[in-house]
DNA sequence: ATTGTTTATCGTAAATATACGATAAATATA
DNA sequence: TATATTTATCGTATATTTACGATAAACAAT
């Protein structure tokens, strides 16, 4: 069984693990990337620049909103994604700390 | 089917999933911690401190070792396991990068 | 040589992840 | 109202992950 026993790290663990595993796809990555270029953020034109399925998409970008790095606002019948630079900010400090505190330079 | 179709992305998009999929389960940032804070590395060591058993344990040092962040020596019966600064430096920056170009501050 | 210690690997089970097509839901438009 | 557009969700299949106990392999010690 996968029971993952989690009850016994840190929240910080915890909280790291998680956007660690929402960045653990390069379509997620990419996804980021693409959000942060594009002046439109619409479903429809990540899908276009991803070599997946519209459904795949919808996916991928759920576990990012489910983080909370990337927002969903809806336009009519579209929905414009954004990043949260909230969460982006306080993700580059965790993993920032973590490899300072584990002796990296 | 899971087939990922990772050929599609760029080859830092893919190493630097792989790097977050190593740090996606909270068990493996705690083994990094558990490294760098103590002086002997035994596995034994390692297990006692983890919530799990010993054969989980070693999947989970496995998957560390795979993208290089970890390395074991051999230390007669034993195996001496400690951080691979060079490939945690790579993996810092490669981070800092990636959320600096996605408009982090 | 036998025994104990240490760790990886095997076998297995359950959960999660990844992918797709099909469909539903919501809105815009004709 | 009917149709088109957009995106989430459903259903499904396969692969991977996570976990454990049992065992094997490698070495140390008696």
């Amino acid at each position: 069984m996968a029971s993952t026993k989690k009850d016994e790290f840190t929240t910080e663990e915890i909280w790291l693990s998680e956007i660690a595993k929402a960045l653990s796809h390069p379509a997620r990555i990419k996804i980021l990337k693409i959000l942060n270029e594009m002046d439109s953020c619409m479903v429809g034109s990540i899908v276009d620049k991803l070599p997946l399925a519209q459904s795949t998409v919808s996916q991928h970008l759920k576990e990012l909103k489910r983080v909370g790095l990337i927002e969903g606002e809806i336009d009519g019948p579209k929905i414009c994604y954004c990043l949260n630079n909230k969460t982006l900010s306080k993700a580059k400090t965790a993993l920032d700390k973590l490899f300072t505190k584990i002796g990296c330079c």
